[in-house]
RNA sequence: GGGCGGAUACCCAAGUGGCCAAAGGGAGCUGACUGUAAAUCAGUUGUCAAACGACUUCGGCGGUUCGAAUCCGUCUCCGCCCA
């Protein structure tokens, strides 16, 4: 990013960049309270007090986990105050949110074991010496029945049924848990114990934000904040949301060459949200690249491995991401072999199938024997057919698309 | 507490005594085509066996039967409704 000043407005557009309210007045609104607090922090020399908060619920972060993160990023950057807020006591409740069912709790050992790796990796996005770490223990602890119920004045059962993952269960009769209500309130009253100017959040949280810790602010005194709803990540299959059930994530924990393969992997269709969301481009930049792909003047391909190495580079630094897009090159472009590989040594007497299956490289003798029929086998470019045959001798067998295994005698 | 419904392969889901290793869809894998992909087309997806075939699987256990995913008993788990 550049160091140099942004003007409120070229501010705004970057920081509203990837946003996602699904309402086109929610969306105006939000930027033009964006812009007037940007205004007012300028004007009275304070930075603006953001903060986004993560439930500890598993340790294994992807991508679409960095999103937010990226948001932040920029709002340190712009000189702003950035709180990584960890929802201890919210992940003891579970958030119902974009759920269809009720989510398991977490005991409290566990969450605050998943903080400690979930910060870390999260340092990967943002500048660690300008980031304020914070447990919601700290105050949602200290509520009373009482303060609860009060904070419980402020909403209706109604407003609660209106929400669309409520209302899908109620529709199919699946139950709905009372304190899967509090989770809303808990999470409002954080931007309230914060004295929160903006919240960041994916578009499941826009009741959270939007509806909860606005209300919960002006109700008790505070201006309400401004929230920043982020779109969503498509997977590496370009259509569903990025998450671990779908089996669509890309890692970030999984070493360069396999994120930039993953990343490679992902459609055309879906370059610009990614790009949008987890890279360090400004929107002008992103825009140059959109307009040369339509023209014909940047291949698609050579875009793509822009972003690969862009998103690789953030995460494993720049030389990390040149060596991976090298070893692409070297696979996929040229068809060359990976240089590491698991090695095999030949036990002698064997046929191709007992080599196949006696190395593990594919799962049964079954399988192994359909790989062969598929003509998916071959050893040192040269394809072999017969399952029966004596397998040849050393060299580098390749099942299928990607796994190589070196055979030696 | 009472009533009802359900549990089938990676997931969803059909099957209600033999023709069931078990329809269909999704997902995965392989091949062709490509730009690495995506899209498309084709094949394939329990284990062992070169093959003929054999074996294990339909929530657990036990039964009935020549024969069970299917019938009976029991147990576990889950959902819904009434209170």
């Amino acid at each position: 990013m550049s160091k140099t000043k942004l003007t409120i407005d070229e501010q705004v557009t970057l920081l509203m960049q990837g946003t996602e309210y699904g309402d086109e007045q929610i969306k105006k609104a939000m930027t033009d309270e964006l812009r007037e607090r940007l205004i007012e922090a300028e004007k009275e020399d304070r930075p603006l007090r953001v903060y986004c908060g993560y439930d500890p619920t598993s340790t294994d972060l992807h991508l679409g986990h960095t999103i937010s993160m990226r948001k932040l990023r920029q709002f340190q950057e712009l000189g702003h105050e950035v709180t990584f807020l960890i929802g201890s006591y919210t992940a003891l409740v579970g958030d119902p949110s974009d759920k269809n069912k009720a989510r398991p709790i977490l005991t409290e050992e566990e969450v605050l074991e998943n903080a400690q790796t979930y910060a870390e990796q999260a340092f990967r996005v943002l500048d660690k010496d300008k980031t304020i770490v914070r447990y919601n223990g700290e105050w949602l602890s200290e509520l009373s029945l009482v303060d609860l119920i009060r904070l419980g004045q402020n909403f209706t059962v109604q407003q609660f049924l209106a929400r669309e993952n409520f209302a899908k269960r109620l529709e199919s009769e699946e139950p709905i848990y009372l304190h899967e209500t509090f989770y809303s309130l808990m999470q409002g009253y954080d931007a309230v114990a914060m004295e929160t100017d903006v919240q960041v959040g994916g578009t499941d949280q826009l009741f959270n934000i939007i509806v909860a810790g606005r209300k919960l602010q002006s109700a008790l005194g505070q201006k309400p904040l401004v929230g920043i709803i982020m779109g969503i990540l498509p997977g590496t299959d370009g259509v569903q949301r990025m998450s671990k059930s779908t089996g669509n994530i890309v890692p970030i924990n999984s070493g360069a060459e396999d994120m930039y393969g993953k990343v490679m992997s992902v459609p055309d269709t879906a370059m610009n949200k990614f790009a949008r969301l987890t890279t360090r481009w400004t929107p002008t930049e992103i825009d140059n690249v959109e307009s040369d792909v339509a023209s014909g003047k940047l291949h698609p391909r050579d875009a793509k491995m822009k972003l690969a190495q862009e998103i690789t580079t953030i995460f494993y630094g720049e030389d990390a991401a040149a060596e991976a897009q090298a070893a692409f090159k070297r696979v996929f472009q040229k068809g060359d072999v990976p240089e590491d590989m698991p090695e095999y040594k030949l036990q002698g007497d064997q046929t191709v199938l007992d080599v196949l299956a006696d190395s593990k490289i594919v799962p049964s003798r079954g399988e192994g024997r359909r790989m062969v029929q598929q003509n998916a086998v071959s050893l040192d470019g040269e394809k072999l057919t017969d399952i029966q045959a004596p397998f040849p001798g050393p060299g580098v067998l390749r099942v299928g698309r990607r796994k190589f295994l070196k055979v030696i005698e």
